[in-house]
DNA sequence: TGCGAATATGTCCGTTCCGACATATGCTGA
DNA sequence: TCAGCATATGTCGGAACGGACATATTCGCA
């Protein structure tokens, strides 16, 4: 934050920082989980689409059927980058992915 | 692929289902970096606009000034969870993350 | 022009995530 | 029932990513 800025603020009786770089970092990490679980449910919604087995998918992103199965399982050990580019090699659309950053508890599953 | 290309190799006696699905494993991952750039630009124009320091940002999420500033430079060793963990804390709007995904080259950082 | 703040670049080493593998559970049709 | 495939769960060693820190480099303004 520019010093001026802050002065500004300071000067009319905010008191800047604290509570709310607390709140937004919560709030930061609960959109990023938020946003992995829909793309949980998007990464299902489109292997199924298509028609893949959780193998063939992951022999795709040359990953296992075992991390497959984790990253629709919402599993904390799945990192963003892997769900991310697996949603992609399952064929989502990008608008599919737009949909689960959005509005991330609408998003669902529609089937072939 | 372009379809000359695909005929060629069709031409040449090559299964192209099979390097479609290498390609498309290219194309995951191409994706992913096209959206990790775009999210690079709305980060820092969202740092921007809210008047935050590198540093101050890099507070927020616990990391520290020269991570941010990979963020910002599209450093291929940031990984997705925290460019995107840090892009929400810099208050960006989530229909600006949507649009990095749909249209990832268009994204621009629209200061204050 | 110079000085301080902001940003960029590079390294260290601990932590986390990865693929691979083993194995368990679930589901469907013969 | 059970055989075969799909999915789920757990573990391991190695690779990738993290924060911290040191150190340029650039930028704004007095």
């Amino acid at each position: 934050m520019k010093t001026s800025t802050k002065k500004k603020l300071e000067a009319a009786g905010w008191r800047v920082g604290d509570a709310q770089e607390f709140l937004g970092l919560t709030d930061a990490e609960e959109q990023l989980v938020e946003m992995k679980l829909a793309l949980a449910r998007v990464l299902r919604g489109a292997r199924e689409k298509h028609q893949l087995t959780q193998a063939e998918l992951a022999k795709r992103v040359k990953s296992s059927q075992s991390r497959v199965a984790k990253m629709e399982a919402g599993d904390p050990s799945i990192s963003l980058d892997l769900l991310m580019k697996t949603v992609f090699a399952a064929g989502a659309k990008n608008s599919d992915v737009a949909k689960a950053v959005t509005s991330p508890r609408r998003i669902l599953a529609k089937p072939a």
